[in-house]
DNA sequence: CGGACATTTGATACTTTTCAATATTCGTGG
DNA sequence: CCACGAATATTGAAAAGTATCAAATGTCCG
């Protein structure tokens, strides 16, 4: 049985790294696409007052397993990290979030899970009470909080059929074409993975010796490249979806 | 690798078994819990129209995996399990719900995971599209909608964790406790479990052979009894709970 | 260029799955 | 009410897949 504990950079919040009564939505890249979308100017303005934006480093959390749920927000870029942890240290990730998703925990007092940084990133970041204060007297951002709940279960669920039920390679593979799918490769066709072989690991409910076989085991077949620790070419998406499935 | 195919009883939904057009609200044993909690009489009433009464039969399935998003429901009584399979066979149960819980996808086209009938059970079945146009006019339903999912996806990201780094012998306590918690135990505290050994392994993940095995071991040290194929009684619930994690 | 840290690779151990009987449960019909 | 039989569950033995432990290699940052 694995027992590790992540002593990494774990600093709190820093106190405000910048805050944006007023300025913050005119030029926001999400407004569009996270829940204030809908809002009109006036509405949208009323909520940037309630928030303000948060810079966090590479390694920091912003919500801990099982803590008072105090704040939630909008990712405005970067990729988090979402985890829950047995009592003798073995983590499983139980979602990942980039720009313009919702994180946190509206109306309710606790934060299941802990929310940590993976790359440098910038937060719309709200007080819980207010944030539920407003989303009560606004049905539009709340059918929109609805949305992405359902879609967010949905993933989740699917998720579920993963872990239970694929084995290593398929994990990975899966895995692999999610990250195609969500992150954008650089001209060389290579993407730059948000998260370390342990992070997958932790994701897929595996290990980081099996994560690291699998996937040399498919750069050897032709099927993906790996260009430093972090970058992946998916050189062959046909063959690495067979590979998601039985085989 | 399995490959299981369940040529159950799969009856398609009967024709309505009992339509109640009116007569439905006053006396139901669920309307202080299920989402139309909260709403006044002429709300109710109005809901009330839109849905009917459905009796399920055990092994029945209402919606199916991938299919068109046509219906939604409140459970009054029974449970049902919600699955997604691999196409080779491979089953994850994602879900089991009880009376007064919600199903089907509210807002979206598509039923991600099939919903089937583990007991006898009766629903409250609405059309989806009509169900989402009251729900878009009432917002306090919609909040208590939000607040369920809330609530489910916590549920379904602790269960990632049992899923992804428990032990066989941390998931079949994990989940005899949780059954204890949601089911309620006859004068002898017997338990009666509406899932079989099967479903048990579709749950968490694993094999029939191995919950057997597990289970068996929990009787031989006195934590728990088994009497017959779905009865338990969970006989020292504070060793099962040691043996949830670790140990 | 050095060195800390991440990843890969190798060998072995262990848990769980798989395959194969055997036993039990429980509904049905005599 | 008991006996039968199909479905379900238990038990056993062997095989497979992963985890674990340990070492070597690679990467990237000062």
């Amino acid at each position: 049985m694995e027992m590790r504990f992540d002593m990494a950079q774990n600093g709190a919040l820093p106190p405000v790294a910048r805050s944006c009564g007023g300025q913050s939505c005119e030029n926001c890249v999400v407004r569009d696409h996270a829940i204030c979308a809908g809002l009109d100017d006036a509405d949208r303005d009323a909520l940037s007052r309630i928030g303000r934006r948060v810079t966090l480093q590479a390694g920091q959390t912003v919500m801990w397993e099982g803590g008072d749920s105090t704040v939630v927000a909008n990712v405005i870029d970067g990729t988090l990290k979402l985890a829950t942890s047995t009592g003798d240290g073995r983590e499983q990730i139980v979602g990942v979030v980039y720009a313009a998703d919702f994180i946190g925990r509206p109306f309710g007092a606790r934060t299941p899970h802990s929310v940590t940084a993976l790359t440098d990133a910038r937060l719309c970041l709200f007080p819980r009470g207010s944030f539920d204060g407003f989303a009560l007297r606004h049905g539009e951002l709340q059918h929109r909080l609805l949305q992405r709940t359902l879609d967010d279960l949905d993933r989740t669920r699917a998720w579920m059929l993963l872990l239970g039920r694929k084995t290593a390679r398929e994990k990975v593979a899966t895995f692999l074409l999610d990250m195609g799918r969500r992150l954008r490769a650089d001209a060389d066709g290579v993407i730059d993975l948000p998260l370390s072989r342990q992070q997958i690991a932790d994701v897929l409910g595996t290990t980081i010796e099996t994560v690291s076989r699998q996937m040399t085991e498919m750069k050897r077949t032709g099927v993906i490249d790996l260009v430093g620790r972090r970058g992946v070419r998916l050189v062959d998406s046909a063959a690495l979806e067979a590979l998601t499935e039985a085989g």
